[in-house]
DNA sequence: TTGTAAGCGTTATCAG
DNA sequence: CTGATAACGCTTACAA
């Protein structure tokens, strides 16, 4: 029973007395109003209630505030934390966050655009999956912004920000040997995303560069379950690897686990393990991962000020490429 | 440079050779269109890449299919796996999300409230925090849905969804006892929200019942580096717990942790754990915690069913308990 | 600085 | 079933 609408700026110009436009410029930064008519609308607004009705003035200013998020498998650390760095920034620049879930089926981020576009949202930014190059253009056109995150599209358009995955792969490949470690092994989902496969990428051929081969091995999805599955693949081989890495750090958590408690391997004494993302449990005493840092505050930042920018400032800055710090934990001989 | 706005239901009905109103309808359900007419409608809608403004829609309607999801700490594993379940469940019902991220600082709750009045969302679903009772019932007068969610309110108008906390506390004491553990403690955080004062309460009730006596130890907020601190105290105690209630599964990963790796006591030999929650990490090996499982998915279908209902159905169904069910793993004796 | 009036893209009402 | 017409609540020239 939504009877009694919300109050709208009529009723309180009309308490104000004052014209309706004069608490629309009241409300407006920067719109010249004086002091006291100002203070008299704002008296009168918090009396009755009054809020802004954003819909409206979406419709106005063709400017909604509105950013959608679209995400994939939302409860895993790294996103989650994305996530929360994304509309916390978000919010700090008066915009909002629409949050869409999507899943692997083949439209779902399609079908995630277009509610963007329903809802007139300013931007969408992406941290799951590729939308169809038609959905995207109609995005573009009608001026919302796109931003992919760690999608690694060489489109036109879109804010593309990815990391240095392939110099942060190689970096570790480097620290392996240094551990004494030869037999290199890295552990993979069949995901096949753009910055999981360039991990893969650097770390096979720095592996090479350093006169080694890499058994690759690659299962299921991105998740501790695959790693136990990997690790089952992995260590029972006869030439059993002595130093992985994996694509993830749930990836490595779940090796980890099958490597100590199934194959009673001690790690880092005859494995030596590393992971990407530095996720929370990364830190955990029971891993205690090496690991690379995902920059997600910078990421947020990144994405959330280019979102800000009034112009097209710069032609062809639309491609930010940051770098991932190394974390330095105990999963890795040495140090 | 938005400067082609997106294209407007008068401009498909010139080129379909009809009247906006026809256009209207074909996208409303339920309307009456003949489908000759409904085909020619859809024919150029596609063509010109047309989609109906939900801004505009959601001003007529006075509904605008938005629910805000007001969350803190948005990357933890509990609350990121209700994130998920919500916006999951709340795009199969057509509506969608908006997240915003709280703090634990005094109003940022009512800020939220704010910013889902100014978007005229349908519903707020409070997961974190509690809002002041003036905003609340401001939302409430507007027609706006309050779900508070583990919040154990007993104001009326909102949706209440609690658990069974008490009961569950109760269950564990006896579960402890009967695996032979006589100096029971419980570890809490300072956040003194209800749910976990709830188990704390039932906790300490229930092993009274059974005549033991608890240790209470509370610290920090509701996360592993609590559980560290927490188990600090507790374990260095002269009568040193054999048993320990984790308020949350974050804190019985950390304690778990620390029990191990910093103090040698085996987990379940000489330390029985239990936890409550069930995130993903009480299922990993290295923890392997009995715990109680949070129901996130029937907790969103409870919020979101009630929320599509049309009228007021039922006077004073609103307040839901569910039961939270007991996840037996290794971190108890026995079994 | 202020008020008036037009218009944003919808949907709902009401004739036809 | 269809098409005008009037809202919805807001912003923004334009004029005073």
């Amino acid at each position: 029973m939504s009877q009694k609408l919300f109050v709208s700026a009529q009723e309180v110009a009309e308490r104000a007395g004052v014209s309706r436009s004069a608490v629309s410029r009241t409300f407006t930064s920067g719109a010249s109003v004086s002091p006291k008519t100002r203070q008299k609308v704002l008296d009168a607004a918090d009396a009755l209630g009054y809020h802004v009705n954003h819909l409206a003035r979406g419709l106005m200013r063709n400017e909604s505030g509105i950013v959608c998020l679209i995400v994939s498998e939302i409860g895993t650390p790294y996103r989650s934390a994305l996530i929360r760095a994304l509309t916390q920034q978000l919010q700090n620049t008066g915009k909002i966050a629409m949050l869409i879930n999507t899943d692997r089926s083949d439209g779902s981020v399609d079908l995630a655009l277009r509610q963007a576009i329903r809802y007139r949202a300013d931007a969408s930014i992406i941290l799951s999956g590729l939308p169809d190059k038609s959905i995207t253009d109609l995005c573009l056109k009608n001026g919302q912004r796109i931003v992919l995150i760690n999608r690694d599209d060489d489109r036109e358009g879109p804010l593309r920000i990815n990391l240095d995955d392939e110099d942060a792969a190689a970096r570790i490949a480097t620290a392996f040997v240094r551990a004494g470690c030869r037999r290199l092994a890295f552990a993979n989902s069949q995901a096949g995303t753009p910055s999981l496969m360039a991990r893969e990428r650097g770390f096979v051929a720095a592996a090479r560069g350093l006169g080694l081969e890499v058994v690759v091995e690659r299962f299921g999805h991105t998740g501790y379950e695959s790693g136990r599955a990997v690790a089952q693949q992995l260590l029972t081989r006869k030439e059993r690897p002595d130093a992985i890495f994996c694509a993830t750090d749930l990836l490595a958590c779940g090796l980890m686990d099958a490597a100590r408690h199934q194959f009673s391997i001690s790690v880092p004494d005859q494995l030596c393990v590393a992971g990407f993302d530095d996720i929370e449990q990364a830190s955990w005493s029971s891993y205690q991962l090496t690991t690379f840092a995902q920059p997600v505050d910078i990421i947020a930042r990144a994405a959330v000020s280019w979102l800000s920018q009034e112009t097209e400032a710069q032609p062809e800055n639309r491609s930010v490429r940051l770098h991932a710090d190394l974390v330095w934990r105990s999963s890795i001989r040495g140090g």
